[in-house]
DNA sequence: GCCGTTTTCATACGATCGTATTACATACAA
DNA sequence: TTGTATGTAATACGATCGTATGAAAACGGC
């Protein structure tokens, strides 16, 4: 069964164009000839084009759920953890810059939200609000709304790298520049620390 | 001269069709269809479908620039005119959400960013940095680049609007009930404020 | 070695795309 | 009233799209 070759060569430059022209703007010849494959090649192995979209999303959502689990599920107090996650967006995006590209045509498609998208983002936000949750309980962290204080936090690693081109282009932030990459993230985390940490007073 | 007519009618068309589709999902037959301009109107008006799209863009960007611009420049403390900021952010998305449907589509593309959207984002963001670097001088804010400083909070309203599809579908929060919307906007608000505060000690 | 299944390949089809071309209607200046 | 912009209309062109079809090739169990 030679399921693997073809197919996964389709996946993975799926991915890199998809990421790069959006659904529309990529064409499934564009696809088989980047990956050496026949045009029919998608046809057969997955059907149609928006099934290899599917497919090709939940090949790089599951990974970057995974590794925020781990992280919100480390020891230690909540808004260290808070910090590591944001740390981590920062980290994977950065290394997996495909990410915020796919999750970007993604938002940007009116029609019904993939499947892997929903569940992976559902995750992450649940992770990030159960961890605010907790500091809340133990008073390290300020009352609230914890679901949408996680929506305040995750927005900014995600629309940070989603803007990625557009801040270079806009106002010159080169995240490309390690130096700069570094100086946004723990300005990114210690804005999440601020903006969560309770009030001296612990009346 | 009968130049705003067909004109005009073809822009709003243009604005509608490309906020629900994108750029590649958008046909000039379905632009001059919902225009009741015949198929060759967009040729002659704007010379092509990227320059309609331009003209499109900058229609919808003038407006919000100058919304931010007025309310930076209001009289008050920093650390409330950063709060308004935040407000007036979701407030102009919620009453034109075809902006942030726009925004999302020249975020995705890889091409070079039309000329409106990149001086847009450049005002809006410089304005908000400028209320955060004069709060600083007054020591009402905590130190920190101001500059980055004002990307985590601008990138909240934008990303919270740019997902509001998303977020309906992955975590269920309605941002077409009103008090929904309300408790985001206030928490948002409320994050920013917190997150910039200078702490308790003038030292 | 043979056969059924799986995979690859070349090609064709109908649809739709952006744009060019050409003719026609309307307005205003001379 | 005639000439000239200016806008609208109908149609054609070449290109590309996603998918279907059927033959050729490769593979695995026997």
């Amino acid at each position: 069964m030679n399921d693997s070759e073809t197919k996964t060569r389709l996946i993975q430059a799926a991915i890199r164009l998809f990421a790069v022209h959006g659904y529309e703007g990529t064409s499934i010849r564009a696809i088989t000839r980047e990956a050496n494959a026949n045009l029919g090649a998608v046809t057969y192995h997955f059907g149609s084009k928006a099934a290899l979209f599917e497919a090709a999303l939940a090949e790089v959502v599951g990974p970057f759920r995974e590794r925020i689990a781990a992280e919100a599920n480390q020891a230690g107090p909540p808004l260290d953890r808070v910090a590591g996650i944001v740390r981590t967006f920062f980290e994977h995006f950065a290394e997996h810059p495909v990410i915020p590209q796919l999750i970007l045509h993604v938002l940007a498609s009116p029609q019904h939200m993939p499947e892997p998208v929903r569940s992976g983002l559902a995750a992450n936000h649940a992770a990030l609000a159960r961890v605010i949750a907790e500091g809340q309980q133990g008073g390290t962290i300020r009352p609230g709304d914890a679901r949408l204080m996680a929506l305040s936090i995750a927005a900014q690693p995600v629309m940070l790298a989603l803007m990625r081109h557009v801040l270079s282009q806009a106002i010159g932030l080169d995240q490309d520049d390690r130096a700069t990459r570094t100086a946004l993230t723990e300005s990114v985390a210690a804005f999440a620390r601020a903006g969560l940490a309770a009030t001296g007073d612990p009346s």
